[in-house]
DNA sequence: ATAATGATTGGC
DNA sequence: CCAATCATTATT
């Protein structure tokens, strides 16, 4: 038997419950295989959007659209949306088929293609920890990055260009924080509910996701 | 057919 | 703080 923590995730990795699943998606990879080459990056930062009943979720009421149709299919599958006229954002589809739930990434730490992922941001070639996070930060920057547009929509995570490994086990609760998730106001009673998961202290959380930080 | 708006980002 | 920019969605 392979190591469940180890390597590509299996299309049964996919089938627990979203409040298990969207903790064990931290610290778990994010590939993305073009031509050009491999760009990943570690996940730090992630929020989770359930179904009919959640007001923040293109899902809510149970409304099926050509969109969110992906959500109402099997878990391990990609939903890739358009906001804002000029960005793309990047789903893990969770929940058995007929739950429409899904796991936003809104941050990244760069592992591998930094050069690439350069040229897609348009960021110039220059180092330290601070300039490899502005790459990933965000949940439209990942999708920069990592050349992820609407072509990724219903790709399959446990085989196709766009996967998910493991390479470590999961992180502790320990190291694991949460809250509210960011621009969802309109949401309601849901606006408040801390769906919002991260790698706890991490240096590449987005913005908006970093925990303002309090002088001694 | 038309109008409103967004699971964001970057610039001022 | 606010403009950019357009697909998606609801409404007429």
């Amino acid at each position: 038997m392979a190591d469940p923590w180890n390597g590509l995730a299996t299309e049964a990795f996919f089938k627990q419950p979203t409040p298990d699943l969207v903790r064990h998606l931290l610290g778990m990879i994010c590939v993305r295989d073009s031509p050009g080459g491999r760009t990943a990056g570690r996940i730090v930062e992630v929020e989770m959007y359930q179904g009919p009943w959640d007001k923040a979720a293109h899902s809510y009421g149970g409304r099926v659209t050509e969109r969110t149709r992906v959500m109402y299919g099997p878990p391990g599958f990609a939903y890739v949306y358009f906001v804002y006229g000029m960005h793309y954002c990047l789903n893990v589809v969770s929940g058995a088929p007929g739950h429409p739930e899904a796991i936003l990434i809104r941050a990244l730490e760069p592992v591998d293609g930094i050069e690439m992922m350069m040229q897609r941001r348009h960021i110039d070639a220059t180092h330290g920890q601070r300039s490899l996070c502005q790459l990933t930060n965000g949940p439209g920057k990942l999708t920069q990055a990592l050349g992820i547009t609407r072509e990724d929509n219903g790709l399959a995570f446990f085989d196709s260009p766009l996967k998910l490994y493991h390479d470590q086990d999961p992180l502790p609760s320990a190291q694991i924080a949460t809250g509210p998730r960011i621009n969802v106001g309109y949401a309601e009673e849901a606006a408040n509910f801390p769906w919002r998961y991260w790698v706890k202290g991490h240096s590449c959380l987005s913005a908006k996701g970093s925990p303002q930080k309090t002088k001694t």
